[in-house]
DNA sequence: AAATTTAATCGTAATATTGCGATATTAAAA
DNA sequence: TTTTAATATCGCAATATTACGATTAAATTT
């Protein structure tokens, strides 16, 4: 049906997935790349930078903002975002565990 | 109207989303911590370790697969599935550079 | 205060994703 | 070779996401 029930899986699993969601789309891994490269970071900026319309660049930075991977301040009449560095930080080690997991293992069936 | 337009980003960009967007499900990031938990790995495993029919099950692994993110032997009547260790290095790595960036960059405004 | 600038929100259309029962497929077992 | 077991695929319904024009909201300029 198309129905997430976010109630079967744990509140880490979930808090992942929201993190991965918030980017699992290239115009938020542009978003993200863009906010990397620029120091000033103005709305404004990733509309002109971006294809898309001026309305969906603004939704994709509430899901953004929403999930926590971005932080926003609000500067006169335009928003400075920037990304959350403790996101980041937490799909990397996120990352880099299943990595060590996975090479503690050994060799594995598929290999 | 819905339509992603992936001509419009990067190939680089359209990749790593692949990667993202094979994650961004809480019963994804839930069959990712079996497969590592696991290392006998089989699909029948993983449909009586989640709430989802199997049918359910089946489609999630396969756009895992085909993102890369998981690789899948038959045995049998069965399959094997794993973990794709080149893909968790690739995401690990993004992520990384990324804080890398970010740190390098000191300060920003919004913090 | 009016005009301007910038970003958020609303409403809506289009597309994508998710979920599952039913069925098909494929290999092993009996 | 029938049966059984394990996955995959099909078809469809329901929900979610994406996109954008139009409008609103809020701060700055003039």
């Amino acid at each position: 049906m198309g129905v997430t029930k976010t109630s079967d899986f744990t509140e880490a699993q979930n808090q992942t997935t929201a993190l991965l969601k918030a980017l699992a789309h290239p115009a938020r891994v542009a978003i993200l790349e863009h906010l990397l490269r620029e120091q000033r970071c103005i709305c404004g900026d990733i509309v002109s930078e971006l294809p898309l319309a001026q309305a969906t660049v603004s939704q994709h930075l509430k899901e953004m903002k929403q999930a926590g991977m971005i932080l926003g301040t609000v500067e006169g009449t335009s928003v400075c975002y920037c990304l959350n560095t403790s996101a980041l930080e937490f799909l990397h080690g996120y990352f880099g565990r299943a990595l060590d997991t996975l090479k503690a293992q050994g060799a594995n069936c598929c290999h």
